[in-house]
DNA sequence: CGTACGTTTGATCTTTCTCAATAATGGTGG
DNA sequence: CCACCATTATTGAGAAAGATCAAACGTACG
């Protein structure tokens, strides 16, 4: 339920870690940094179109999406965000932000002054260029999501979507890779997969018929791995992880 | 077909400066950094998936796209750049590159060692900030990409594409946003489209048909642009244009 | 002037969408 | 704790966008 964490930007440590080495000196430095916790709502809005920003969210607790929309209102999910992750480093160096991030479930943020982070950014080579690639892995993300819908068939889409989405969790120490919480309504999921929900409903159906998918309210177990991953399309390379973890499932 | 410019890098000083200003301090030092130009053939690969960078391509003459391919051998187009662009900022900080990445004509491409980029990156704050907005700008469109294809129909997919091309060639001086040269395959625009060849030479026709599209080889032209833009839904916004020019067709 | 590549067209098939109705589920106030 | 309401999930039937297959037609270039 709570993280097991003592400080509110330890995850952040961890998930930058994940793509580029940094020292206690650094770990020192980023605790440090101003910040403010908030309590926020399923739905809340993080950012939003047009804004210019002011501070740099990062999930402390509970997921959030990116997300926007067509001129008549079609919603497109562009990621999905887990704690430890900020939510800002596409929009911070920006004159303002492109699309919305809006809370997935309720959870809690730790808000960084924009200036602060900046000021970091540019002053800390180390902490500067993890913030750069974490930010480069992000893209690296949005490509893959690119290839996902506009060459996979919505079983691979959805497949490929759960397989990143449990891989990062256990890259960030959430759980296991073959159970996890999946707080996101079958809307958001053709959202986020470019379906409508009620395909996305079918192709559940037909994943759990085939014994390859299991779903019990919002937890999700993949009986083998290794199956869901073939189905998926699903290899780690565009997640550049540094050092591949030795996960039971990953081969 | 050459373009005007004397140096080779001054089209990529205008790239940058279209999202972030640039003194004359940073044009001269941007133009001292060490390159080697060299003609490529249509179809060359500029980067491979899996390589490790060493240098960064900048576009001389020609143009490029990005693209990956799902394990059973469809292939994604994730972007597509025009003279001026950078092709490697994606990559350059990572540890090895994601996608793969091709001329899509014949041309000429300047290539910056990689190390060096790095090194001005870090040490130039201006120009590093420069290079930062620009990748940042290039993952919006990664984004609006996801969005056009999860999220709008062919036609709207078709018209989209055409739209930025046309202002982003604009935005280079590389030729008005109304009548532009399109040199790629209606196979190519399937596969940056998510659709297939043969559907996507339906949609040209018929937007011909309508008499929003000419076609004459590979000269492509608006009638009416403001009824282009409304068919592929487009919005400049995601383009982070610093100082939005007066363009005669952009409202 | 033939070969390879790209475009165009027709006919048919499939995936996915749309519309509509019903069933669960979760949270809320009493 | 229960009844009620709003969301979300599920299912069916029919429609449509786009895919697939196959063939013919152009055109650029060696």
């Amino acid at each position: 339920m709570t993280t097991p964490q003592s400080h509110p930007l330890d995850l952040l440590i961890k998930k930058l870690e994940t793509h580029a080495p940094l020292g206690k000196e650094e770990h020192a430095i980023l605790c440090d940094l101003p910040f403010k916790v908030r309590d926020v709502d399923a739905g809340a809005h993080l950012v939003r179109e047009g804004d210019k920003p002011e501070r740099c969210a990062v999930l402390v607790e509970g997921y959030a999406y990116r997300q926007k929309t067509t001129g008549d209102g079609a919603r497109q999910i562009l990621s999905i965000h887990i704690p430890g992750e900020a939510v800002d480093f596409q929009n911070m160096f920006l004159a303002e932000a492109d699309h919305n991030v809006q809370m997935l479930t309720r959870g809690v943020v730790a808000e960084i002054p924009r200036q602060a982070l900046i000021d970091l950014t540019m002053s800390n080579r180390v902490i500067g260029e993890a913030i750069l690639v974490t930010t480069l892995v992000e893209a690296s993300i949005f490509r893959e999501w690119t290839l996902n819908i506009g060459r996979r068939n919505a079983r691979e889409r959805i497949a490929h979507l759960l397989c990143e989405f449990a891989v990062r969790l256990e890259l960030q120490d959430l759980g296991p890779n073959v159970e996890f919480e999946l707080p996101i309504t079958q809307e958001q999921l053709a959202d986020a997969t470019g379906l409508t929900p009620v395909h996305v409903n079918r192709v559940l159906k037909s994943l759990q018929a085939e014994g390859v998918l299991e779903r019990n309210r919002r937890t999700v177990r993949f009986p083998e791995w290794q199956r869901m991953r073939d189905i998926g399309d699903f290899s780690m390379r565009y997640l550049h992880v540094r050092e591949t973890p030795t996960f039971a499932a990953i081969s």
